[in-house]
RNA sequence: GCCGAUGUAGCUCAGUGGUAGAGCACUUCCUUGGUAAGGAAGAGGUCUCGGGUUCAAAUCCCGACAUUGGCUCCA
């Protein structure tokens, strides 16, 4: 017999051989159909797949994670099923689990797959679905994995068995087809009961540009047709707040085909947003003693040979402007480091003074693919709310408290509650690939650590990640739809001080060198802002709101007095217009709740009488009579709570 | 940059070889209406751009540009 633990501790024995699934079963009939997979001594398995020795074991259902992820790799086995039945011959590539479903990369020959094939794809899966395979794991030695595929003619199979060890190769099989595969995988193909096959794109075989592209074939599944259509409702809802639509809906922002791709212009409701929130963090940042600066767009190419960035980017950079009789060359600033170290340096710096923190919104061009670009998530011109802390190395510690400080209280402001940070350190195995005084590096890398513990963040820290110049922090943040996007960044560099020649004066009256701190809390403001109007559906919260107010007349006859009250309001510093268009009342509400403005007031005989309000929220509806003043303490309440 | 899709009025879209359509928005007129669309008339388009095929191209072919789903890249 051998000894299985369960999470809860408990202990029961079994005879070898027995599988989790097995177990299951003994457990309660419903639970052994709920159950994906197995996690085994913490590795996840096969439920089926029999234990020979004492072992912890969870059973992995729907809601693990880990139960997720194998149901959609096994997806993906029945996806490559339903397509070598349509499409005899197709090759494949690899078939993973991803963060929302799965994917396989095939290989159709001259075959172009088009969106009418998809349905055919799912109905297939769904068929095979219901026959109810079980998947079967079996060890093959190297040889025989090359002669199988090798007859099959799959060349992308072949090579990566070649890239395997013998005794390490198993097959995986369901119906009549067989897949090299690590597994785990689900007991049959029944538990695959919803299936949606959700969009088709290129993919290079194995990542590299120079090789083939393969067909990547997305979808996504579920074990009950309700969890599809709630799945499928929300990337509905995704669709529905793109920043793009609602930035056209609203007028915020536009693209111009004479200006140039992922040149966003900013309209002017774009314009009040996205001039708040500089207000608001200009305000924060001279608070924290930041100073403010203003750079030119543009800089001679001397001042990025210094800071290394045009070995490093110049080949991919927009190229230099030349003067007409000089010959000089000037590049537009692809960051705004290089201008503010010689901020730092236009006079003697004392240890007194430091940390010197040189804060700009300052714009930035680079060249973006022109496949990279998307809305105003990837452009090519962008403004960075950035600063630059210059500081001894015993003050990074102090700093990146500040600023983890800073950048809480902006996500916090904005609605965002979910966020986690992520370290990126060296990679232990290359210290070849980093400048700087290794002790340095460890000495940063440790108080970056110990600031993030200290601010309470969730982190995780991932080897290798970090610039050559420095280890960072970056800031995930989750939006309201749960999905992840990295917005702010604190990053510790030690190459641009030495490249520009830093220094300061130190007690010792000797000369030493700052560490420098990059830091951008929002990112750039045209991410942020992209970001921002997803995670709050184009609701902005009174206070960034581009028209905060709408007076609407209930005839001309109230226009007067729609006037006088906006003018109240103008005065006492809200975004107030009337609507003075011969319309309905109706009409005017219908428009000015599709434009998302916060507060509606509707003017009519009674008010014009009484010198009242009738007031109405949006997405709330009526919300009563009010007079001026008490109107105006309402609003500005709303705006001191914040959302 | 690469692969696929798309590009028709300000917006959303219909229009598969015979001189361009709808709804909304806009202008004018009527209407003066109380919490999500009042009525009528009008104006608005070298069908992204450039080539080609054809008696004839929004429509078919080629190329460019832009948008888009991905891939690769990202100071």
């Amino acid at each position: 017999m051998i000894n299985i633990t369960f999470p809860d501790g408990r202990v029961q024995p079994v005879e070898p051989g027995t599988s989790p699934l097995d177990i299951a079963k003994s457990i309660s009939e419903g639970l052994a159909r709920n159950v994906l997979a197995a996690e085994v001594n913490g590795e996840i398995r096969d439920a089926f797949r029999p234990l020979t020795e004492d072992a912890k074991l969870r059973l992995l259902t729907w809601d693990d994670p880990g139960g997720q992820s194998t149901f959609w790799h096994s997806s993906a086995h029945l996806l490559a099923e339903a397509l070598e039945v349509l499409y005899p011959g197709v090759k494949f590539g690899i078939g993973p689990p991803i963060a929302g479903g799965f994917y396989y990369d095939v290989d159709l020959g001259d075959r172009i797959l088009r969106e009418e094939d998809l349905p055919v794809i799912e109905a297939k899966m769904k068929e095979l679905g219901k026959a109810k395979n079980a998947y079967r794991r079996r060890e093959v030695s190297k040889a025989d994995a090359l002669a199988f595929f090798g007859a099959k003619g799959d060349e992308y199979k072949l090579e990566l068995i070649d890239g395997l060890q013998d005794g390490q190769i198993t097959f995986y099989e369901q119906g009549n087809f067989t897949d090299l595969c690590r597994g785990p995988h689900i007991p049959d193909t029944g538990a695959i009961k919803a299936v949606k096959i959700l969009n088709l794109a290129g993919a290079y075989w194995r990542g590299d540009e120079k090789r083939k592209q393969l067909t990547r074939i997305y979808g996504v599944s579920f074990p009950k047709q309700a969890q599809l259509d709630e799945h499928l409702a929300l990337l509905e809802e995704a669709k529905k707040r793109d920043h793009r639509k609602l930035g056209q809906e609203l007028g915020l922002f536009t693209f111009s085909q004479k200006v140039g791709a992922g040149l966003p212009l900013w309209l002017p409701k774009g314009t009040i947003v996205r001039g708040l929130l500089e207000e608001f963090l200009k305000k924060e940042q001279l608070r924290r003693g930041y100073t403010p600066v203003v750079t030119p767009h543009i800089g001679k190419k001397e001042l990025y040979v210094t800071s290394g960035h045009y070995e490093k980017y110049g080949a991919d950079s927009f190229q230099p402007i030349r003067t007409p009789r000089e010959d000089e060359e000037f590049l537009l600033k692809p960051m705004n480091c290089p201008h503010h170290c010689e901020i730092f340096k236009h006079k003697p710096v004392s240890y007194k003074d430091l940390p010197v923190r040189i804060a700009e919104f300052g714009t930035v061009y680079r060249y973006e693919q022109s496949g990279e670009l998307h809305g105003l998530t990837r452009v090519r011109g962008f403004t960075q709310d950035d600063a630059h802390i210059f500081c001894t190395k015993e003050q990074v510690k102090d700093e990146f408290k500040d600023v983890i400080d800073l950048t809480l209280m902006v996500l916090k402001k904005l609605g965002f509650e979910h966020y986690t940070a992520q370290i990126s350190v060296r990679d232990p195995n290359t210290p070849e690939k980093y400048i700087g005084d290794p002790a340095n590096w460890e000495r940063a890398e440790q108080e970056i650590k110990e600031a993030a513990d200290e601010k309470g963040l969730i982190t995780t820290v991932v080897e290798g990640e970090a610039a050559f110049y420095g280890p960072k922090l970056d800031f995930m943040v989750q939006d309201a739809l749960k999905r992840s996007w990295q917005l702010g960044t604190i990053q510790v560099d030690y190459n641009l001080p030495e490249r520009f020649e830093l220094e300061y004066i130190g007690s010792d009256n000797q000369r030493h060198r700052p560490v420098m701190i990059h830091r951008a809390p929002f990112g750039s403001f045209e991410r942020f802002l992209g970001v921002l109007i997803e995670h709050l559906a184009g609701n902005f919260p009174l206070w960034l709101a581009p028209d905060q107010v709408a007076v609407l007349p209930i005839s001309d006859k109230y226009v007067d007095y729609a006037i006088e009250v906006t003018g109240f309001l103008k005065n006492r510093g809200f975004r107030s217009f009337a609507d003075d268009r011969n319309e309905k009342i109706g009409k005017k509400i219908r428009d000015s709740e599709l434009l998302k403005v916060p507060y509606m007031l509707v003017v009519g005989e009674k008010e014009a009488s009484s010198r009242q309000l009738s007031v109405r929220r949006h997405g709330a509806g009526d919300v009563g009579i009010l007079d001026w003043e008490t109107f105006a303490t309402r609003l500005q309440n709303e705006i001191t709570v914040g959302l």
